[in-house]
DNA sequence: AATTTTCTCAACCGCACAACG
DNA sequence: GCGTTGTGCGGTTGAGAAAAT
């Protein structure tokens, strides 16, 4: 027994879409929704796997999809997210309007994580791979400097502008705006239910927070989550 | 101009998890 | 509680483009 495989590999198309096949799922999304992803393909009239028609649809044909290069604001934005998050690239995307994970994923690999690790950042920890002044330990300068292929090095605004800067080791809190759905949806993917973005005037609780590990609310006094002992994140700041 | 090397990113793969019967 | 199914996630691959030689 055992389970099925998620589609017949000897009756689909791989690799690269072609500008029909796009149309096609576009189309059908159009009029019907995707629906399951599963059943999509035949209904549509697609030889793909599901798998492939969803990441398609997410990474590339979506609407709000945004193209193009990333902003020094986004990447050291990602640098943050990351530093507190790790690989969560669903996560981290879902703080970022128009991105998708393998897209941000993608960024990480082959741009930000280059450049920290010229910078002197170790891109697992956060931390200077060697002893460092404070200025050269920081993730955000190390991202800018070490963008410095020459030329490439976008213009500095003043230092007093310089943005999310703690001097002081004060510990930096960011923004995450997370709420969380108590009755999710049943549109709703288990992690946008889990920890999804809110536009709520009143915002969460003053004292809330969210466990970066299991992904529940907590109200906790302590820093770390009582069930699975991950951080737990100020939803404040 | 031709060839080789490096880089980028779309797509695939396998696993984990939730929902359901 | 267990097995099956559907979906989503993160890691990895490989084709094509760009740069270097």
């Amino acid at each position: 027994m055992g389970r099925k495989p998620c589609c017949d590999k000897a009756h689909t198309n791989r690799g690269a879409w072609t500008k029909e096949e796009d149309d096609r799922l576009i189309e059908y999304i159009r009029m019907n929704g995707h629906g399951s992803w599963r059943s999509l393909p035949k209904a549509a009239g697609l030889l793909r796997c599901g798998k492939s028609c969803r990441l398609r649809w997410i990474n590339y044909l979506r609407p709000d999809v945004k193209r193009g290069n990333f902003t020094i604001d986004e990447d050291e934005l990602i640098i943050k997210l990351h530093k507190l998050l790790g690989n969560k690239w669903s996560l981290i995307a879902g703080r970022l309007p128009g991105r998708t994970d393998n897209e941000i994923k993608n960024h990480w690999n082959t741009h930000i994580r280059r450049r920290l690790l010229r910078g002197g950042i170790d891109p697992k920890t956060h931390q200077p791979t060697k002893p460092t002044t404070t200025e050269e330990g920081n993730c955000s300068s190390a991202l800018t400097a070490a963008t410095t292929d020459g030329a490439e090095k976008p213009p500095q605004p003043p230092p007093e502008q310089q943005p999310n800067q703690f001097p002081d080791g004060e510990e930096e809190h960011i923004n995450l705006e997370l709420t969380l759905a108590l009755f999710p949806t049943p549109s709703e993917s288990t992690a946008e239910s889990k920890l999804r973005r809110t536009t709520a005037p009143d915002g969460p609780d003053e004292d809330a927070g969210a466990c970066v590990g299991c992904c529940q609310l907590r109200n906790e006094d302590s820093h770390q989550c009582q069930k699975c002992y991950n951080q737990v994140v100020n939803l404040t700041l």
